[in-house]
RNA sequence: GCGGUCGUCGUCUAGACUGGUUAGGACGUCAGCUUCCCAAGCUGAAGAUCGCGGGUUCAAAUCCCGCCGACCGCACCA
């Protein structure tokens, strides 16, 4: 660890236009962050990879629900009981520990429904000493750690600020399956922000009050998946509950982690591979990620089995980017238990079928007796089908099979959910992306991030030149680009400030341009130029700044 | 909340221990000169109630007290 790349890191995403500390001529708020133009490109493009990854292979849906939850939802979901934790201060120091843990740590076992009077109480009773001062006199309240607030005028409707994007896609389940015709698997995706009121937040984007995130809620039979096959030649380090013993991940295909009972979800093992890649197009090398299972106890309250996906980074250590959870039913269910609604998925199982026999009329009509034959009804004998005694003609009729008994099972949907913190992604795409060459620094994002900026910079600074510069700056922004327009100052300067913006393509109009309408190319990483037809722009960038990897399933 | 570190132009900072001219520099910004391809050179300009409040003093960025905020560590992180 320690490297002091990240005050690098940081110092380039203020400068630049990422990202900063909000507030600051107040003197700042810890915990939120303001995302500067470049912030709000560079994640408006990683959430277009995602979407581009996890949602549109797939046909799965993107909702867009509201940050403020009513007290019940959040009653139901969990999170009213457990994002509260029940908070001993010391009298004499003012020093906050977990109550519960101080209890248990003297040797007392105190019950999950204790009270904050009660944990008092005991804390008191049994004189449990403060690890920090030795005094043992104690007051207890319990901390929620989900911002509140009231919806309307009256106090009595209690609200919170969302501590996920996913309780918005459980409580709309019953529409969302509809709409997806009651087929499974269903993927629900939302990206929105959520809100945690951290005790202390800390890293700088890392651990925020308010932050960006992109879910994924994968609704399934758990009976039969319905997923797609898991890779068995690409191996991902998983540091699984057996493994963390040792401390060193295994280096295992999804396919096999999945078949050796490793995973318990297919899903799981297939979004844990689709996540691996995803985290690698945003720059980061393979070997500086890491799966990471949460054993229960460090789990969320609603998940039966999480991991962890891991980016290292030298100053901080492993950093978690995004959780990856087998949700199981827990949250359909107790949204069912609470609303009073049923939230299930159906099965229609055929049992059995019956064969009937459809008359073609306008055949049949050819018959002289045909009227005659009509009334009759139509028996199905081993060599064909008959009327009375008249066997009918292939053309004149049609065997139809029909459903005679049918099953319908419910059950509630499993989900699995991929989760993924865009800041810390943002972050850690621009810390891979920092590079330096002959001394000046270069944000190398990979490509299809930030493909959509381009520099235009008249050579030099005449008039003829600068109008020129506009136009193609302007036939530019007309195709969809941002364009950031330099016209002033030393050409190599201009160009190291977008090497460190970390803007892709810088385009040049000279002298040679007003004679036959070409400008100059120039690409950050490798600092060649090429020569283009300033009618052929758009085009060429495009082509440049696409991906070039193949990003949709394998 | 506790402990540690800190708060000076947009950014990074010198000055503080040892109070005393217009608080200095660098980067950035702007203007001018120069300039037809890589942070070049020259000239100039704008930009700081020294986090806030109080106290000591003839005099406070500097010393004292209080407050606010940030960063790091502890605890917490579903």
């Amino acid at each position: 660890m320690q490297d002091g790349k990240l005050d690098e890191v940081l110092r380039i995403a203020r400068q630049k236009g990422y990202f900063w500390p909000s507030y600051e001529i107040y003197g700042g708020v810890s915990g939120f962050y303001t995302l500067g133009p470049m912030g709000v490109i560079l994640s408006q493009d990683i959430k277009e990879l995602w979407r581009s990854m996890f949602i549109r292979p797939f046909g799965f849906l993107e909702v867009d629900s509201p940050s403020i939850m009513p007290y019940r939802a959040l009653k139901a979901s969990g999170h009213v009981d457990n994002f509260k934790d029940p908070m001993a201060e010391c009298r004499s120091c003012k020093a906050k520990f977990r109550a519960d843990h101080l209890l248990k740590d003297a040797g007392i076992n105190a019950p999950e429904s204790a009270s904050a009077e009660e944990l008092e109480a005991m804390l008191n009773d049994n004189s449990v000493k403060c690890p920090s001062c030795g005094a043992s006199s104690w007051s207890v309240r319990p901390f929620l750690t989900m911002f509140e607030t009231n919806i309307g005028p009256y106090e009595g409707s209690r609200g919170f600020l969302r501590p996920e994007t996913a309780q918005g896609i459980f409580v709309e389940f019953r529409d969302l399956y509809e709409i997806n015709r009651k087929r499974l698997p269903m993927g629900v995706a939302q990206i929105g922000k959520g809100f945690r009121n951290e005790i202390s937040p800390r890293q700088s984007v890392i651990r925020l009050r308010e932050f960006h995130m992109m879910e994924l809620e994968l609704f399934m039979d758990p009976q039969d998946e319905g997923a797609p096959e898991p890779p068995s030649n690409v191996k991902i380090p998983i540091l699984h509950e057996a493994a963390r013993e040792s401390g060193q991940p295994e280096l295992i295909s999804p396919a096999e982690a999945l078949s050796k009972g490793i995973l318990k979800s297919k899903w799981l093992a297939y979004f844990m591979y689709l996540s691996f890649r995803f985290v690698q197009a945003l720059g980061v090398p393979p070997d500086r990620q890491r799966f990471y299972e949460k054993i229960k106890g460090e789990r969320a309250h609603y998940s039966a089995q999480t991991f962890d996906h891991e980016v290292y980074l030298d100053d901080l250590g492993w950093v978690e980017v995004a959780g990856l959870a087998y949700r199981t039913d827990y949250d359909l269910s107790s949204h069912s238990r609470e609303s009073g609604v049923d939230l299930y998925a159906e099965e229609r199982r055929v049992l059995s079928t019956r064969k009937s026999v459809r008359l073609i009329v306008d055949e049949l009509r050819k018959r002289d007796n045909w009227q005659e034959l009509a009334r009759l009804k139509p028996e199905i004998r081993e060599d064909g089908v008959y009327l009375g005694e008249v066997r009918l003609r292939d053309s004149e009729y049609k065997i139809i099979e029909e459903v005679e008994k049918e099953e319908v099972r419910k059950f509630v949907p499993h989900v699995v959910e991929p989760s993924y913190g865009l800041d810390r992604l943002m972050l850690v795409s621009l810390y891979y992306a920092v590079s330096e060459r002959e001394g000046r620094r270069l944000l190398s994002l990979p490509r299809p991030l930030l493909a959509g900026v381009v520099g235009v910079l008249p050579l030099v600074s005449n008039d003829d030149m600068i109008r020129k510069a506009r136009e193609v700056a302007e036939s530019l922004a007309a195709s969809g680009f941002t364009v950031i327009f330099d016209e002033k100052g030393y050409i190599g300067k201009r160009y190291a400030r977008l090497d460190e913006a970390g803007v892709p393509f810088a385009v040049t109009v000279d002298g040679q341009t007003v004679e036959d309408n070409t400008v100059t190319v120039r690409e950050r990483d490798t600092w060649k130029q090429e020569r283009v037809n300033a009618s052929e722009l758009s085009r060429y960038l495009r082509e440049r700044g696409s991906p070039g990897l193949e990003l949709t399933r394998h």
